[in-house]
This record gives C-alpha cells, sequence and structure tokens, in this order.
DNA sequence: ATATACTAACTAAACGGTTGGTTAATTATG
DNA sequence: CATAATTAACCAACCGTTTAGTTAGTATAT
C-alpha cells in the first residue's frame, strides 16, 4: 500500500502534504506575515527543520501552496464557463455553482484575498490564475450582450461587481456573522444567499426588451 | 503663535499626526505585521523611540489611526443615508457618493480589509463601525421595499452585494489595473465604474411591475 | 534681569525575546 | 550499506520595546 519513500509518518498523509495543509490553513486564517514556521510544524505534527527539508524557505512554501490551489482550480470554475449551452441559464447555474464553491474553499479565497492586498506575487497570480479565468468570463457575457440575452453592459465591470459581491461575502465572515447573528456559510444562510444573489444579478443584466416583451 | 510646550517639530504637521499619517499609509499598504516600526519612524521623520513615547504599543498606534479613520468617517457616509427623500433617488445619490468616497479613500478601506481578514478586532469594529452604518442602510432598503419602489429583496444581502461589489473594486486595485491595463481610479474609469454599478444596481432592484408599467 | 527648577520633546544605544533558517548527528528504509 | 527522513540544538538577524540621557523652551524665585 505504501507509494514511495519512507512511511513512518504520524497519520495517513505524506509529510510533505500536512506541512502544506497546515501551512494553507494559516496562511488563510492569519495571513502569510503573521503565521511562524514553528506554527506549521506544529499543527503539521512535523519537526520544523522538516519544512526546510521540502522548502526552500518559507516564501517557497507559500508559491507551493497557492500552486497547488490554482492546480486544483484550473478544472473546477472554467467547467461551468466553457459549456456552450444558453449564457442566461448558464449564468444562473454558474452563480449557483460559484458562491457554493466559494463557500466550500473559504479557505483559499482568504488566502487569495491576503495575497491580492499584499499585492507582492500579483503579477504572477494575475497570469496564472486571474487572467484566465477573467477572459474565459468576459467572453460569455459579451456573448450574451452580442445575442441581446443581456443589455448593452461593460463585461469587465460586470465581472468585477459578480466576482467582488461574491468574494466579499466569503472573505467578510466574521463580519457577517456579527451583522446577521448567525452562521452565513449554514445551509439555509447560504441558499437564501444563492436565491438573492441569483435574483439580483438577474434582473440586473436582463435587458428591459425582453421583460416588456412577456 | 506657540501653542503649548516646545515647538521644535521637522515641519508644519505635529509629531503625533505625523505617525499616524505613516502608519496609516503603511498599515494600509503592507498590512500590520508585515509593517516595522522603523519604517513608520523612517517616514515620519521621527526617532523610533518617539513611537513610544506617544502610544504605548504598535498596537495601540493602530488603534489610534483606525479609530481616527472612524471618528472621520461617521459623519460623512451617513449624511447621504439619513436624508429623507426618494429612496430611489436616493439609492442613485448614494452610489455616485460612495464609489467616489471609496476610491478617495482607499487607504483606509484597504486598511479596514486588512482588519477583516485579521478578524483579531473584529468585534469592536463591528459595534463602533460598521453596525451603525449597517442599520441605516438596512432601514433605508426596507422602507424603499415597504413602499413598494425596490422589489422585495433581502435588505442584508442585497448590502452586502451593493458594499460587496464596490469595497472589492478598491481593495483589488492592483489586480484590476492589470485585466484592465489603465488607472482604474482614474476619472474615465471612475464615471464609466459609477454608470456601471449604477445601472446595475438599479436594475437589480427595481420590481418588475414599475417596469411594466410604462 | 539672572539664575534655578521644571517639563515636553527628542535621541542614541542597547536589551531581550522572537523568528527564519542551518547543521550535524540519528534513525529508519530498501 | 546507502540513501532518505527526521530530530535536537543552535545561530544570526531582526524587531518591538526600554532606558538613560539630552535639548530647548518656560515658569518661578531671587
Amino acid at each position: 500500500m505504501k507509494k514511495h519513500g519512507s512511511e513512518r509518518n504520524r497519520g495517513i498523509e505524506p509529510t510533505k502534504n500536512r506541512i502544506m495543509d497546515a501551512a494553507q490553513m494559516l496562511f488563510a486564517k492569519k495571513g502569510f506575515d503573521a503565521t511562524r514556521v514553528q506554527e506549521i510544524a506544529d499543527i503539521a505534527e512535523v519537526n520544523k527543520a522538516m519544512i526546510y527539508y521540502y522548502f526552500k524557505d518559507k516564501d517557497a512554501l507559500l508559491y507551493a501552496v497557492v500552486e497547488r490551489i490554482i492546480k486544483g482550480i484550473k478544472d473546477a470554475i472554467p467547467r461551468y464557463l466553457e459549456e456552450e449551452d444558453n449564457t442566461i441559464d448558464g449564468l444562473e447555474t454558474f452563480l449557483d455553482f460559484y458562491i457554493e464553491y466559494l463557500a466550500q474553499n473559504s479557505s483559499f479565497v482568504r488566502l487569495m484575498a491576503w495575497e491580492i492586498l499584499s499585492g507582492k506575487h500579483i503579477q504572477s497570480l494575475a497570469m496564472d490564475y486571474f487572467m484566465p479565468m477573467f477572459f474565459l468570463m468576459r467572453e460569455k457575457i459579451a456573448k450574451g450582450v452580442d445575442s441581446g440575452q443581456i443589455r448593452p453592459v461593460s463585461p469587465e465591470h460586470t465581472i468585477f461587481s459578480i466576482v467582488g459581491m461574491n468574494v466579499f461575502y466569503t472573505i467578510a465572515l466574521p463580519l457577517i456573522q456579527i451583522l446577521l447573528g448567525g452562521d452565513p456559510l449554514s445551509a439555509e444562510m447560504l441558499s437564501k444567499r444563492k436565491e438573492e444573489v441569483k435574483a439580483f444579478v438577474m434582473k440586473g443584466l436582463l435587458p428591459f426588451e425582453d421583460r416588456r416583451r412577456i
């Protein structure tokens, strides 16, 4: 059953993965600068030196975590954007999926938020991660505008608005919890959120004409 | 002309203010944890010990900066929410003002974002700052819903969406700059943003019925 | 007026704990 | 045995914070 190398591991997971998991969790929670290498080691149940055995330095560990996230996400989101169905139906499906996805993966949404704020690696992040998704979404919306299914909006600004309203909900979770007085990620809350966002976005993007003709 | 004590200041601004200005700028740019006390001192052109002469510690300096921001903002935003005019017109006016305001004060929008992400002082921040604004906005929207000027949305989620889409634009500036290929805070870009957001929000919130009756 | 006492503002230097990173030796594995 | 994995101990640099002392202006006493 053992895969490679030695296996006197603490648990099931290989050491390197445990380190990356712990790092991702802490980077997401407290940010890179506030995270101590020793903390990562403690949570991963690993000697601190092991981190430097597998990674050049703390920065390299961050890169590895981010890269792993990007690799994992590159399949997920685009699937719902590349489908060639009706733009409007596709948009609603996408929103359902997107909100669920952000909620389920709030850990790396937060990590991305830290990264965007710090701006330290924004160039490579934009190239590797944001741009591909951005272009896909832009084309999708532009197609909807051309076909008249969506009113003549700016695709770029529409993307910023949709992404912004959803990402904010994930990032500001602790604040929203206080304001709402309940877990914003609970099943009911989240389905309420989906309904509200879908209605808001759809009505915000549909052309007048289509509505009048009903 | 001298007010009190000695006045061998470096420039016009009192030392304490220079420290707070430098701190605010750096906290906003790099975050609290990545900001070195020495950097603050350098930019404020002050001996590092002066920071501890005026503030108990680095944390106290952060609190002081945040408090100053909140004090300054508490007059600004609510003015546009407390006016008792028509909800719909008020909403458009508010969006114009709000987007301009965030753009003009991106420094402490970013600082607030760092704070929200870290979540360390979220409780007091929510009480002192977010809750009052949140309640004002909620009542405003609820009133619009009751009067039928706004379709039956959840005021809470509507607020999160509107705040989110606008805050995101400010926070993600470096990223948006890359994606858009131009300064997102330039006059043209910003006025374009305002138009797009206003149209999106208004159409997203107006009831069907009103539109059909036209 | 002049000397004296006092105070706020300011500085250079260092302290002491923390942190990212290293090393050399040890243990397990194939 | 050779290689990979793991560990305890260590280190230098850094960073927030303190300290001990200086400067200059102001009030007070003589």
